[in-house]
DNA sequence: AACTGTGAAACCTTTCACAGCT
DNA sequence: AGCTGTGAAAGGTTTCACAGTT
């Protein structure tokens, strides 16, 4: 309270902290600008963009809210103002490392995935621990062997598993012992990580299991 | 209030709704519990499979009463029992037709992901527009084109969706037209289905953005 | 008139802490 | 003694509804 009087804050001030649920939508929003812009959208109401993103209205602006005031009343949000905005904040502007471990049917699918590179996310390296797959170009890339980690990790690196799920606690372990802090699992098994490390795990199942609950469901109904 | 006198109930009352972030997290501790039956486990404490699962145990033990009480105390859940009524709660004992549309890498990698089948969720039907791939084998089955589709269907299918964006909504119109009632989306765009129709997506990009948004973080500290 | 930004209410989820059973 | 099952408290998320701005 001492401090904040001398300086009159310019900038819209963002939230000291973001709550979650929102971080995990907007991506969604940002894919549905992305789309807007291409179509030559340049404003759109949070309506709008709430349909194209699967949303709710209410939900949407009370979520862009929590970034800053980037709406004009009356008006809407300026999209590509607003692309920018959100990306800056998912740390999308500074182009990042992602590194991939895991050639597979998975590893390829997600290495030539478009929706990465298009949000500054391009994977940077390919790794594989099959010797075989060595040398491999895939999406551009040259595989390289796992013994070359730590030539490919950079500091802030995301690393992402794509191998079976007996491979993945190894090549965690190896992720981390390279210094890298954020992981993303896609092999379906749970994970040991120090505690400063962020881990977030995707199962392909799950969701098919969970559709699964509901079809049986109405089946009872 | 008038008719639930009578009838006492002999069997342990399930909950009328199990809230959806628990049947969100069925999926994980049947994975726990197939690995922990491999080993040869029979009984497992909260403690023991909230830890395998990656939650913590007291989320676990209101999740698993949610479904019934089928814990001992001061012993813990009997392993082959708890297999049984979870993958009853998910409708995954009465073996459920799954159609896959879309056999890119990521297609294949789902064809081949051995998750789905362990679990009672195997893919039945492979398919894909490109009559170019049609005929190919691939995990033992035969990619057939998209227009026999209504010859693979049957009243109860999932549909999954693991084609480019830009065929995704078309795709989803035929499932919906041959009577899928519940679809899961890969494909990295909204889909619009009717009210009846339960959807649900995987965008494998999103967790990665999350995960960046963190670094990002981490990185202002 | 149109649309954003946001308190307040409603709802859902997680965590706590302990009664109750084996 | 050990462990489950669960009310109650705490925390987080969504929705409502409208004041405020262009």
């Amino acid at each position: 309270m001492t401090t904040s009087e001398l300086a009159e804050p310019r900038t819209p001030r963002r939230r000291e902290v973001i709550p979650e649920a929102t971080v995990a939508r907007l991506p969604l929003y940002l894919r549905a600008l992305h789309t807007l812009a291409d179509e030559g959208t340049q404003t759109v109401s949070s309506e709008a963009l709430a349909e194209a993103s699967g949303v709710n209205s209410a939900k949407l602006r009370k979520d862009l809210s929590q970034l800053g005031s980037y709406g004009t009343r009356g008006v809407g949000y300026d999209v590509t103002h607003l692309i920018s905005q959100i990306s800056r904040e998912l740390g999308l502007s500074r182009r990042c490392s992602v590194v991939l471990v895991g050639v597979g049917n998975l590893g390829r699918a997600l290495a030539g995935y478009g929706g990465f590179a298009s949000r500054g996310l391009a994977i940077d390296a390919l790794l594989d621990a099959d010797r075989a797959m060595t040398g491999e170009q895939i999406a551009g890339m040259t595989v390289r062997h796992i013994d070359d980690l730590a030539q490919v990790v950079v500091p802030g690196s995301i690393g992402v598993i794509a191998t079976p799920a007996s491979a993945a606690q190894e090549v965690c372990d190896l992720l981390v012992g390279a210094g890298v802090t954020s992981i993303l699992n896609f092999a379906p098994t749970v994970l040991n990580v120090p505690a400063d490390v962020d881990l977030r795990k995707v199962d392909l199942s799950i969701e098919l299991q969970i559709l699964s609950f509901h079809e049986h469901r109405k089946s009872l109904a």
